[in-house]
RNA sequence: GGGCGAAUGGCGGAACUGGUAGACGCGUUGGACUCAAAAUCCAAUAGUAGCAAUACUGUGAGAGUUCGAUUCUCUCUUUGCCCA
């Protein structure tokens, strides 16, 4: 018997797919299309194991559904803008473009060996300017049509570096290179009017049937729809101030207010900024982040003004206006009124400033810490109680509902007294788009010395990165060119924008450009997207489940925004978010990461340092592999040493997609060595057909269990179930091997071998080609159609139970009626014992399934 | 603190709309082959009792609905993710 050489096989399926340009896609009226899509990769070097397992993912399915005659578009391309490059450009002095351009074609090469189904003519990089040429335009176009506006916005700002920071680069308040503390800074800023489509967002959602809900969750508390109240506060102290407007979602604990608080950017603020205390106070809130998370987290602070804020609802009741830094101005109207006694972050500021606490909604459920003497108080003075309840405290609010009735009733007296209206107001902001960076796509836009707005002429487009750049200066490279910075537009002498876009928004089109890569005037072609658009099935990571998905389907709605021949609102029809793949990570005794090349076990328990082995090795639990953590697996080693196919069958076996798996040495040559045995199988096979075998199986019973075993496939396909598929892949084998043992009839056998083969190929597709070809059969099968009268066995097993316990098993014909089972039990020799001497007072019979039968 | 999910052998995990719990794989143990090892093949493998047939217990804990619950309901514990 030959052993497999998949490094023969493997490389010569994929110079034969590449040659015949296999999985190239052209539009095909006459056939339903399939637009398989995977998150494109960021090109940061080689290609990882969560790579490996979201294209294998993905590979599957394109395969299955070209199989099912499709017309299956599959593509990939390159993130390939990024603040990575610009860092590993420093590092190394190479330029952002070799860099990554020399990536890419690693990259490249190593996903061609995982033998994936992909169209690499449509092949796109998000660094190109074939790509970002048109995505300036869009910017244009949006501009055009007023979803781009500049607004002042703080950013990030690190002192040391002079630049602005990623949210990801600021930990712990300090900026990730430099370790300063990082500041916040008010910078005129790009922005796309998201907000616009805040209720669309919203609403699409409902239409995603096949998106995970998690992720639709997700997405709706990041619009945070939520309903309230805006309320004018009347304002008395010596400032030309009469009322200040705030949002709130709970106007029901208007009597329960204690202060009013106001953001330091809020327009009062400005008759404050002559007094160096209030000066001194927001600079000390510039050091708290912009995060809402560190505000949250962050000690609440305030500034009291002498003004004071009168309750609407109660015109003797009147509390101290303070600037607090817990107030955002992008959220509501920047200001707030304050209730202790149901709302934590009041209460903190209550306590800090000794400020009144007045409970207004009384818990329903006496055994609450809340009472004392019968007597409702805020119970160990630092937990503000939110719960259900009724009104308290609150003259003609009491005994209202809470939240039922007390929420809506207010807001109606409110309306009704002309004191505020019902308002909904949404936490999704508008989208920043300006980072200070040199690897992305310029923004097309340019100033005169007034700072006055000039798009760039679209006849002018691209406007290209400048190659010739200085990377080690402090700030925007971008901001040192500057020569580049010169333009004239009709003959006025201006100054290029030298922002450039977050990556963000090269990743909210691709799928767009993906059906028409080779448009050169334009960004996609009006008949392709019809055609192929929407996405039906999107794959990747869980991580992008907020932002990527939230920006994709904004950008699509803004390019279908006053756009009648677009006509699409919702780019994924389908999305499945694969888990991530871990690994044991291992410290030494300074809990310094180890990585397993430095470590080395004899019993796959105990590790010891390789350098030193009296050094005992701490085992620490599995994670998600990363370089930090040291232990990540280098998939390109372990194709190489095992072979793409053993590779695909192992990542897609040993937990469901949706879900983290675990990456395991032993399991990979499990599925190396499944490889081999089928390989052997096939070899078996085909000597039979040398001898003209005829065996015994008369009953055709290779037929069936084919039949089932497809129907399962089949199913488990449907529900993403690949770690179920391969159990059942397993369980054929199995049965194959047996049955050769035992006579079967060879023309029977071929005809489902040829299935089972076609089954195989989109998972380990260089074996299952192999193979078919070796049998001198076309490379590419339909799938298998299902014989359905082959489906069902004519014989069942019945469960026989006694009292609801399992007492025997009786294989029976199949649709046998109650009568002549019990017949049946009390006649055979294996059965009968089970009711001898036993009255039966009631029964229950499930056709097919079991009888349970009652007795004394 | 809120929202959502999860908990099944030594491990990863199966189980259709409530109906044979533990498919399949890993590991472990025993055996065959071999001078020996590797590879391969065969067998066993939830726990307890028993030579065995078999019986009892078992899906995080406790309750409930039901003839019957891994599956449905409630409470709790632990844990993960997201938001704060």
């Amino acid at each position: 018997m030959n052993r497999y050489n998949f490094k023969v096989i493997e490389e010569k399926w994929q110079n034969y797919w590449e040659k015949n340009k296999s999985f190239k896609t052209e539009i095909n009226k006459n056939k339903k299309k399939f637009y398989c899509l995977e998150m494109f990769p960021y090109p940061s070097g080689k290609i990882h194991m969560g790579h490996v397992r979201n294209y294998t993912i993905g590979d599957v399915l394109a395969r299955v559904k070209l199989m099912q005659g499709y017309n299956v578009l599959h593509p990939m391309g390159w993130d390939s803008f990024g603040l990575p490059a610009e860092n590993a450009a420093r590092e190394n002095n190479l330029h952002p473009k070799t860099w990554t351009e020399t990536n890419i074609s690693v990259m490249k090469n190593q996903l061609k060996k995982m033998g994936l189904s992909l169209d690499w003519d449509r092949e796109i990089s998000t660094c190109s300017e074939e790509y970002y040429k048109h995505q300036q335009l869009f910017f244009l176009e949006l501009y055009e049509k007023g979803l781009v506006y500049r607004k002042e916005n703080y950013v990030n700002w690190d002192p040391v570096e002079q630049t602005v920071l990623a949210n990801e680069q600021v930990i712990d308040g300090k900026g990730w290179r430099s370790g300063a503390s990082v500041e916040r800074k008010k910078l005129n800023q790009w922005f796309f009017n998201i907000s616009k489509f805040s209720e669309e967002l919203l609403e699409g959602l409902d239409k995603l049937k096949n998106w995970p809900d998690k992720v639709k969750t997700m997405q709706k508390n990041w619009i945070g729809k939520s309903f309230g109240c805006e309320i004018d506060f009347k304002i008395e102290g010596k400032l030309p101030i009469n009322t200040i407007k705030c949002f709130t979602t709970r106007p029901d604990t208007l009597f329960g207010f204690s202060f009013l608080a106001v953001s330091v950017d809020h327009p009062v603020s400005r008759y404050f900024l002559d007094n160096p205390e209030f000066i001194k106070f927001k600079e000390e809130c510039s050091k708290t982040g912009t995060t809402e998370e560190s505000i949250a987290q962050g000690e609440k602070i305030g500034f009291k003004t002498n003004l004071s804020a009168t309750n609407p609802l109660d015109e003797k009741q009147k509390v101290p206006v303070y600037f607090a830094n817990f107030v955002l101005m992008d959220y509501g109207f920047g200001a707030v009124f304050g209730c202790p006694a149901h709302d934590q972050r009041d209460l903190d500021f209550a306590r800090k400033y000794k400020l009144k606490v007045t409970p207004v909604v009384e818990p329903l459920d006496s055994s609450g810490h809340l009472y004392s003497n019968n007597k409702f108080i805020i119970g160990d003075g630092d937990k503000a109680y939110t719960g259900p309840g009724k009104i308290i405290n609150s003259k003609f609010l009491n005994d209202l509902k809470v939240p039922e009735e007390s929420i809506i009733k207010t807001i109606e007296m409110l309306e009704k007294r002309k004191l505020g209206k019902k308002t909904i107001n949404f936490r999704l902001k508008d989208w920043g788009v300006s980072r200070q960076r040199y690897w992305g796509c310029p923004i097309p836009i340019a100033y005169d010395k007034d700072k006055n707005v000039f798009p760039i002429l679209k006849k002018d487009l691209p406007v290209k990165l400048p190659e010739n750049i200085n990377l080690n200066c402090k700030g925007n490279p971008l901001d040192s060119a500057k020569e580049w910075k010169k333009i004239k537009i009709n003959g006025k002498e201006l100054t290029r924008e030298t922002d450039t876009l977050d990556t963000f928004v090269d990743s909210s089109w691709y799928f767009i450009r993906f059906c028409s890569p080779n448009n050169e005037k334009y960004g996609f072609d009006y008949d392709e997207i019809k055609y192929w658009m929407p996405v039906d099935q999107y794959i990747g990571g869980v991580e992008h489940a907020i932002l990527h998905l939230l920006y994709s389907r904004f950008f699509t709605m803004a390019l279908n925004y006053k756009n009648e021949k677009f006509n699409l609102k919702e780019p994924f029809q389908g999305l499945f978010t694969q888990g991530m793949v871990c690994h044991e990570t291992y410290k030494d005794e300074n809990h310094k990461w180890l990585s397993l090349d430095e470590i080395e076990t004899k019993d796959g328990k105990n590790y010891f340092l390789k350098k030193d082995q009296t050094k005992k090795v701490i085992v620490g639990p599995s994670e998600s592999m990363s370089k930090s953590k040291k232990n990540t697996i280098d998939p390109e080693i372990i194709i190489e040493n095992y072979g793409a196919d053993a590779v695909r069958l192992f990542i897609l076996s040993d937990s469901p997609p949706e879900k983290d798996v675990q990456w395991s040495e032993q399991g990979m040559i499990a599925s190396y060595k499944f490889i081999q045995k089928l390989w052997n199988l096939h070899e078996e096979i085909k000597s039979l057909s040398n001898k003209q075998y005829q065996g015994m199986d008369k009953n055709d019973e290779i037929s069936k269990f084919t039949n089932q075993f497809i129907h399962k496939i089949n199913y488990n396909l449907e529900k993403f179930n690949y770690n179920v598929i391969i159990a059942n892949i397993y369980e054929i084998y199995n049965y194959l091997n047996e049955k050769l043992n035992n006579e079967v009839n060879y023309s029977n056998l071929l005809v489902n071998y040829k299935k089972i083969l076609t089954i195989l190929s989109p998972i380990i597709p260089h074996f299952a080609a192999e193979c078919l070809n070796d049998l001198q059969l076309e490379i590419f099968q339909n799938w298998p159609k299902i014989d359905k009268s082959k489906i069902e066995n004519e014989e069942v097993n019945i469960v026989i139970q006694i009292n609801g316990k399992k007492r025997n098993i009786l294989k029976t014909k199949k649709d046998i009626t109650e009568e002549k089972l019990i017949n049946e039990i009390k006649n055979n020799e294996k059965t009968k014992e089970i009711l001898k001497n036993k009255t039966i007072n009631k029964y229950y019979f499930v056709k097919n399934r079991l009888i349970n039968f009652l007795v004394n």
